[in-house]
DNA sequence: TATAAGTACGACTAACTAAGTCCGATTTCA
DNA sequence: TGAAATCGGACTTAGTTAGTCGTACTTATA
């Protein structure tokens, strides 16, 4: 039930990846896919919401490519969960961020408030990992 | 990425609710399914597997139904989730509990160490809950 | 200036999972 | 014997995830 998309496992073996790069070195998405065999239409699509979110930042053309923008010792985890889904990385009450209309039992759902301690405490061990970490 | 289902939210409920009635109280999964207004097929389903894994106990034919097993003290949400899920509440790197053989880039994957870490963290957080904190 | 190597991006398909439904069987009380 | 309950498998529907395809744009360089 609490388990990594393959979009966030690929994400994150790239950005490991890079990680380990001098800095400003250049990595294209060939090369990733390549070495980790990931498929490369799906890391491509992977890379620009990274670089959309300036996690990584790209270069077009020959040469072009995508290079580390962030420290690893300061790049969370969960920001590259938000970049890639789009949305919080625990959601566990959906209520909580919805309005009560979306929530067919909102009225007679008596488990949101005690679960949203769960959902900030989970929240927090997420936010303390750090690229830099998973080396 | 890390939410409720709706069948764990559902049994949640339920579990609380009989948590709520005097010890050895007995409840059906009409009566539940009524006063929260959940798909009554479905909560059935659910109530069989929690009494399969002993943490409520049914009373088949008239009169029937089923009450709390467990106290509620000790009762944890973890335990409700694998129930239901019949597997672990948290599974973030699947490969752990795999083969290898089953994972698609297993000798490339570098980010599966680093993520046990997190995944035993996030598990210890879970486990720590128990239905009596839900009140 | 043509070409190749790269990113950008939307649309589509396939596979899987979650949610919900249906139907019949069994148990038990009155 | 009939009603009220659990039991349990098969099925359908809806939504999400993973992956693919096609095309356009950008840029270095021969």
């Amino acid at each position: 039930m609490f388990q990594l998309s393959k979009k966030i496992e690929y994400a994150l073996i790239a950005i490991k990846h890079m990680a380990y790069g001098r800095r400003g070195q250049l990595f294209t998405t060939k090369e990733i896919s390549d070495k980790y065999q990931l498929p490369y239409d799906l890391l491509a699509k992977l890379m620009q919401k990274l670089s959309k979110h300036r996690i990584i930042e790209s270069y077009q053309g020959v040469n072009g490519g995508y290079i580390l923008s962030r420290n690893p010792v300061e790049l969370k985890v969960s920001e590259i969960i938000y970049a890639i889904e789009g949305k919080p990385s625990v959601t566990i009450v959906q209520c909580e961020s919805e309005t009560p209309e979306n929530c067919s039992i909102h009225t007679t759902c008596t488990i949101k408030n005690p679960l949203v301690k769960l959902q900030s405490n989970i929240n927090k061990v997420i936010d303390e990992l750090t690229v830099m970490e998973m080396f």
